[in-house]
DNA sequence: ACCCTAATTAAACGTTTGTTTAATTTCAAA
DNA sequence: TTTGAAATTAAACAAACGTTTAATTAGGGT
């Protein structure tokens, strides 16, 4: 197997659940099974191997919205619903990758890096905004507040997968029901998401 | 001056910017101009000190959202009304401590302090979920996902100021425009979620 | 069988970490 | 003025940090 991909997996799952600072290189050589000098060697830094893991995982969510919003066979509203089960997959996919994202994002630390990471959660903002907006110039959708309502789309699946925990709490879920794992979750914020945003968006 | 004081405020602003593990104790020294040691000497140690700071903050956030819900004179969407404003104002006033929290909930580091921080985030929780099922009731509301609708309301805010630099692409603003100053910027979020949760409840 | 480069290792590097120690200063009460 | 506890300090502590070094192993091409 590839030593670089063995790492890089290790390296998910611990900045997944510890964050970048409160991992050390020695947890991820354990992690991975290697010598802990593998990582310099492999990746120059901790740093540098940061940013070999968000390259990665970025290229692994390229953004598709743009034909989505070119096809003419599709509502405005249905192309919606294929953004947001788009994000709601995406996110479910791997939670603890978009918390490490969001949490590099709200530090103040490597500003460039930040800079980066918001240019990968932005990437498919432009298309939904675009879309939204033909939908109010067709008159198929209300005159909204575009950019906040794309915050709210994102934001309730973000919020509500913020931690198992939290989320356990708010569903009022015993303790080994498994928020990130669960298909019924993931259909009803699915499915609610799409109602919030018909009542929303389209003209009664 | 209090030094106690000092030093929690220097360690709000320093763990607001770089995180728990991301900043030293000799850093929160420097910050409130004080001797490293005085820290153990009045917290005992840096998790002590997080514990303190979580607190003092969280007893500051006391819910009052009960009081509004038992409100006889006001219908049930003006008591969201009052909800949106609250959460807004809230986010809005010290979004480093809401960072913060966030990113302490989304790791899998101190167990115990992510139970105290879900508890202080859910404190209203259990009032708004209450107010909405009221509303369901009464026939005021439509019969809405309740625990989704709330995540919306908070997630939206949320994600919006999950960073400066990622609030400032999405609205499309220049360098100099500071979001989380702009009272400009707490209207248009107050009035948007208004007019998403009328739309999303009301029955036409 | 030889060679050379890449891969891998254990050990050590110099810093920085959180915390403690032991000595000193401060300052109000006696 | 003396006393004693609280506050403050510089220095040192052991442990952990990211990284480098230097030596060794592995394995395909000649």
């Amino acid at each position: 197997m590839d030593k670089r991909q063995t790492i890089l997996a290790a390296t998910m799952k611990l900045f997944g659940q510890k964050g970048f600072e409160g991992t050390s290189v020695r947890e991820i050589a354990a992690e991975a099974e290697v010598n802990p000098a593998m990582i310099s060697y492999y990746f120059g830094s901790k740093e540098k191997l940061f940013e070999n893991l968000v390259e990665q995982r970025a290229a692994f969510l390229k953004g598709v919205f743009a034909e989505v919003v070119k096809n003419p066979t599709l509502s405005h509203i249905e192309k919606l619903y294929i953004m947001i089960d788009s994000y709601v997959d995406r996110i479910f996919l791997s939670p603890q990758f978009h918390h490490l994202l969001h949490r590099e994002l709200s530090m103040e630390r490597r500003p460039q890096m930040k800079d980066a990471i918001a240019e990968i959660l932005l990437r498919n903002f432009v298309s939904v905004k675009k879309m939204i907006q033909d939908g109010i110039e067709s008159g198929e959708f209300k005159k909204v507040d575009t950019e906040l309502t794309i915050a709210s789309i994102v934001g309730t699946i973000s919020y509500l997968l913020s931690s198992e925990v939290m989320c356990r709490k708010m569903l009022q879920k015993n303790k080994d029901f498994n928020p990130y794992q669960s298909r019924k979750l993931k259909e009803r914020v699915g499915e609610y998401l799409k109602e919030l945003m018909r009542s929303h968006l389209l003209i009664k």
